[in-house]
DNA sequence: GGATGTGAATGTCTTCACAGCT
DNA sequence: AGCTGTGAAGACATTCACATCC
């Protein structure tokens, strides 16, 4: 399959959490104008996305709320469950391992780790922090789809090359570290700061909307 | 001037925070594929980039570290310093609100709201979280530049359209509401569950790299 | 009739390649 | 000689518009 962009794969997540509130509402179908306009773009956006994975809808009717919704859980990958550690468990860290739109999403977290004697043993919501130092042995006995870095930036490498030979085959990378890995692993890097400045950027040239 | 494209701001603030390495190593000049490298793009791109604005290098020596770092603070509008609230104390506001990398670029956290007497009172780190039901007053009688965004959907709106009203020209928005503003306010969308599914997306479809 | 799916047209972003400074 | 700044070319993404099918 061709190359799909990024945009257009985050449009994608778009498209299904909108389908979900409709499918909760009971609606059986939705035209790629109504899409569009719940997710902010164009109704020939929305057909030409879809249609570079298939034909999901009927002329004259629109798309069924419920089949759209399981092609773009299967396209993003959603049908199985992940499984996932934070690693680092500063607030952010501990935040993340906590928000529960991961788990509704079948993003299971399944350890956090810390390397902080202070933080090693406290519990949050059942989730007991580990040492960092048992990360390759646990990786070897149960194995870890993705990781989410939020370690400081002096650790950040070397976590994430220990993840990489665990077999870890993705990182959420949230340090403000370039990370160097593997070609076959996918890093999706995650900059808050660098959000504020965009922002700051829009506010200084008087752009609104979103961005 | 001319519309800037997001993608583009985004890499003007990378490479800022590259510069600010580069610097505080005692470099004086560097060229624009050096500046490429660390950034993961190409010097056409960086010159590209910082063409838009000027021209800020010397032909055959390449940029100065110092200057064009004060350009690109000068460019993002981070040469002053921003008053940003966080509304929504749980977890996440919890963790941004703290969050040192904010504070170090000029978003000073002033305060934290929350409409949950539970949570009323507490603090952190010298914030003490308020009510919500302050949140009118206090905008009229000390303003905000930019509000965080992080309470549960269902009030989203509605704070926002409180922020709005009160003068705040950027939303910075982590929940999973497509916010309606007026024309002239930003808003960012920050969406942590989607981020997660565009690298489930990447993992399904064995891209590695960064997303 | 009404909405999809899709080539063609348009618009936007990136890369090339080289003239022009230092 | 070395590296920037920038038109021109190329790649990519979005929008248009319409034949096609339900």
């Amino acid at each position: 399959m061709t190359k799909i962009a990024d945009s257009t794969v985050r449009r994608l997540s778009l498209y299904l959490s909108y389908l979900e509130g409709v499918e909760r509402e009971g609606r059986d179908t939705i035209s790629s104008a109504e899409l569009a306009g719940l997710g902010g773009t164009t109704s020939a956006q929305v057909r030409k996305d879809l249609s570079l994975f298939g034909s999901f809808g009927k002329r004259g009717l629109g798309y069924s709320v419920e089949e759209l919704a399981r092609h773009l859980r299967d396209i993003l990958g959603l049908e199985r469950t992940y499984r996932v550690a934070v690693v680092g468990a500063g607030k952010l860290g501990s935040a993340l391992a906590q928000y529960r739109a991961f788990g509704d999403r079948g993003f299971a977290i399944v350890s956090v780790y810390d390397s902080d004697p202070e933080r090693i043993g406290k519990r949050w919501n059942g989730l007991q922090i580990k040492d960092t130092a048992l990360l390759d042995e646990d990786l070897r006995s149960s194995g870890l789809d993705i990781a989410i870095l939020t370690t400081p930036p002096e650790v950040a490498q070397a976590e994430a090359d220990r993840l990489v030979r665990g077999g870890v085959k993705g990182i959420m990378n949230f340090t403000s570290v370039r990370l160097e890995v593997p070609e076959h692993v996918a890093v999706k890097n995650v900059n808050m700061a660098l959000e504020l400045q965009a922002l700051s950027y829009a506010l200084r040239h008087a752009h609104g909307g979103e961005i």
